[in-house]
DNA sequence: GCTCAGGGTCGAT
DNA sequence: ATCGACCCTGAG
């Protein structure tokens, strides 16, 4: 069945579970294609998911105020089916650290993006800031992607691995990407040229969907738990990155231990004390150790 | 102007 | 396993 579409000019009053943050999330460092905006004297932000340009605002007691052609993309994105007090009961019970965590930022979500938009845009993150990311993902978008409308605002989707390939690696060092514009170009065309194919991800377990994830240039370890979690709705997946590596070492071991330990075994720890949505546990720790460090 | 480091990855020891 | 190079940018 297609989804059930709308007229894209109605504003629509998606329910979400518990309270959601929606600034807090969009501005999470999971993804960096909205930007703020005003529609129809509500402050808000704007995008695309995929091609579908998309208006979103607070709706009050966690929902989310939207325009958008696909609403049920809408949900998809902020993964509302996934109820919060299920992945929370799966969390360690008694990890202060954690509990710590999530009271600063209990509104936070994991996203599930369009896995291209995060695979691309994670192999551009590199030693990069937030901020930086979210430049270089609008002068991609600007100067590559497809030109939408909302609210007579527009806005660019990202672009397509055709247009990025096609585009050439120079003109990708244009929009500010340095050394990393090798990596994302050769991996726009491998998926141009139809040498690799996202869709194979969805018949690899975890650890094998990372493998064949970090086989694209630019793409190790780090990225591809990025992209597993954040594009996969892969909930286990649990990317340490410099924040992380300092709140677990911190927080978790003493002086000792925190020295000696390799990052494979801190990898290997965290997924095994976090569990099964260690992924979402990652993300109330890196926001925490973001605001706290 | 200069140094420094920022959601890492890669290739060489 | 460990180590330096890698592009670019803003902050100090």
């Amino acid at each position: 069945m297609p989804a059930k579409r709308q007229k894209a000019g109605e504003l629509v009053a998606v329910p979400a579970d518990g309270s959601l943050d929606l600034g807090q999330t969009l501005d999470s460092g999971q993804v960096f294609h909205f930007e703020t905006t005003r529609l129809g004297g509500i402050e808000g932000w704007a995008g695309c998911l995929g091609a579908d340009p998309v208006f979103l605002a607070p709706g009050g007691e966690g929902a989310i105020l939207t325009r958008a052609r696909d609403v049920p993309a809408v949900r998809r994105f902020f993964q509302l089916d996934t109820p919060l007090a299920e992945i929370r009961a799966t969390f360690p019970a008694a990890d202060a650290v954690l509990e710590e965590a999530i009271a600063h930022c209990p509104g936070l979500r994991i996203l599930r993006q369009p896995v291209w938009e995060c695979l691309a845009t994670f192999i551009t993150s590199s030693l990069k800031q937030v901020v930086h990311i979210r430049r270089m993902s609008l002068a991609l978008r600007r100067r590559f992607g497809r030109a939408r409308r909302i609210g007579g605002r527009v806005v660019h989707a990202y672009p397509e691995p055709a247009a990025l390939a096609a585009a050439g690696e120079a003109a990708l060092r244009e929009c500010g990407l340095g050394y990393r514009a090798r990596g994302l170009h050769r991996t726009a065309e491998a998926l141009a040229s139809g040498a690799r194919d996202l869709a194979e991800l969805e018949g690899l377990d975890d650890a094998a969907a990372r493998a064949w994830l970090m086989e694209f240039h630019g793409v190790g370890e780090k990225v591809a738990n990025c992209v597993l979690l954040f594009g996969c709705g892969r909930h286990g997946a649990f990317p340490i990155d410099v924040w992380m590596d300092r709140v677990l070492r911190e927080r978790y071991f003493g002086p000792r231990k925190r020295k000696r330990l390799t990052a494979r075994e801190l990898q290997r720890w965290a997924e095994g004390h976090f569990g099964p949505f260690a992924g979402h546990a990652q993300q109330y720790l890196f926001h925490f150790a973001r605001k706290t460090f």
